[in-house]
DNA sequence: GGAATTTGAGCAAGCGTTTGGTCTACAATG
DNA sequence: CATTGTAGACCAAACGCTTGCTCAAATTCC
C-alpha cells in the first residue's frame, strides 16, 4: 500500500478521480462516509448539505442529482483500487505473490481510507439506477478479470483446489462482510486478517 | 431438510411462528419477499398491499406499524432456522458431521424456501428500530452460540486450524453473499456448494 | 462586469399512518 | 326462530411530514 498517496496523486492530476479539496470532492468523501453510515436511502441532501456546510440547494449545482452523487462515489472508488490493484501486481510474477496481493488489496478497499466508497459499491447497488449500474459494471468487470486470471493460474499450478469462479465468490463474500466486524487496533491486524484469507483460500497455513 | 416441514407445522401449532393462511402470515410472507426484492425501505405499505389484495390501510389492522412487519419477518425466520438446526444437531454427534450440518443448514436458511426472510435478517438489520434489534438480537446470539461451540471442539480436534471466531467470520461472509449468486438448477446444489465451504473451513476436500 | 457560485424559499410527489365507518360471520338473547 | 350483539377484517379518504429537486435573486470571484 505504499505507492497508495503516489496513485491516488496521478489519478488526480489526470482528472480520473476528483480532487477531495474541490467542493465536488467534499461532497464526495461526506457522502460516502455518510451513505456507509445510514445508507444511501436514509441519507438526505439535507445530511450531506450540514455535514460539508454546503446548502442542500448548492448540492445541486455539483452533481445534477443524488444518483450522480452515488455514481460517483462507486465509479471513483473502483477507478482507484483497480488503479491500485494493477500496480501492486506489475511486480509480482510469483504466482503465490499475486494471489495475496488480491485478498490484501481487497482488504484494504474495504477496510483503509477508500473503505467507505467500497462498501458503498458493495452494498448500495441495487439503489443505483440503471444507467449508473452500467457504468460501474464495467469497471467490475475488469476487476474480477483480474481475479479471475490469477485463480485460474493458481489453480492450475495446484496453489488452490476448488474451481475458480466458485471460489472467488466465497471468498468474495468473506471479503464483503469483513467492514461489519473488523476494527483496526484490535488484536487483528489487517497483515494477519490477509493470511487467514490466503489460508481459506488455499487451505495452507501462510 | 427432511424434518423441516414437520418443524414448521410444530411451530405454528404453538404459536411461536404465524400460521401463513392467515391474513397475519399472508402479509408476513408477501413483505418478506418484497423486502428481499426490493429492500425494505424501497418497498411500501402499499406496495405490500397490492401484492396480498389488501388495501394499504388495512395492513395496520394486523401490524402496529411496518417497523413491526420488518421484526417480524426476521424473528420468524430466526426462529424457525434455529429449531432447524437443533434438531439437525440431535442425531450427530460426530464432530465433522455436526460442522456440516451446521454449513448445510445456513445455507438452506438462504436459498431455500426461508431464504428471503432470512436474506432480509443479515440485508436489513440497520434499518431495524432498537427495539426490534434487541429482540432479534438475543436469537442471534443463540444461533452464533451453537457455531462458536462446534468450531471451538473442531479447533480442538484438530478438524480446522483457524482460530475459530476468525473463521466463524470468514464463513458468515461466505455464505451471506451466496444469494446474490447461487440458483438453483444451474450445475451446482446446495449439497455440492456444502461441500465447497466445507472444503474452505477444513482446507480439506470433503 | 460577467460568469460562477450560493442562497433560501418552496414545490410536487410519495411516504407511513390515522380515521371513521362498513361488511361478514357467528354467538347470545328473547 | 328471529333479533340483536360482537369482533375481526376490510375499505376509502385524508393527514402531516419528508423527500429530491427547482429557481430567481443575491453574492462572490476573476
Amino acid at each position: 500500500m505504499e505507492f497508495s498517496e503516489e496513485i491516488r496523486n496521478k489519478l488526480i492530476e489526470d482528472g480520473r478521480i476528483t480532487d477531495p479539496k474541490s467542493p465536488r470532492g467534499v461532497v464526495l468523501n461526506t457522502a460516502a462516509s455518510l451513505f456507509r453510515r445510514k445508507g444511501y436511502l436514509q441519507t438526505t441532501v439535507r445530511d450531506i448539505g450540514r455535514e460539508t456546510g454546503i446548502l442542500p440547494g448548492s448540492i445541486f449545482h455539483h452533481y445534477r442529482s443524488k444518483d450522480e452523487i452515488l455514481r460517483t462515489v462507486m465509479e471513483e472508488s473502483i477507478v482507484l483500487n483497480l488503479e491500485r490493484l494493477k500496480r501492486a501486481l506489475e511486480a509480482r510474477p510469483d504466482l503465490e505473490d499475486r494471489l495475496r496481493t488480491l485478498i490484501s488489496v481487497e482488504l484494504y478497499a474495504m477496510n483503509g481510507e477508500t473503505g467507505e466508497a467500497w462498501s458503498v459499491m458493495v452494498d448500495e447497488w441495487r439503489n443505483l439506477s440503471d444507467q449508473g449500474k452500467a457504468t460501474i459494471l464495467r469497471l467490475r468487470e475488469e476487476y474480477e478479470g483480474i481475479w479471475l486470471e490469477v485463480l485460474r493460474e493458481a489453480h492450475q499450478a495446484g496453489i488452490v483446489t476448488m474451481e475458480p469462479d466458485i471460489l472467488r465468490k466465497l471468498l468474495a463474500g468473506s471479503l464483503h462482510w469483513t467492514p461489519t466486524w473488523f476494527r483496526h487496533g484490535g488484536g487483528l491486524s489487517l497483515e494477519d486478517l490477509t493470511d487467514r484469507v490466503w489460508q481459506l483460500a488455499t487451505g495452507h497455513r501462510p
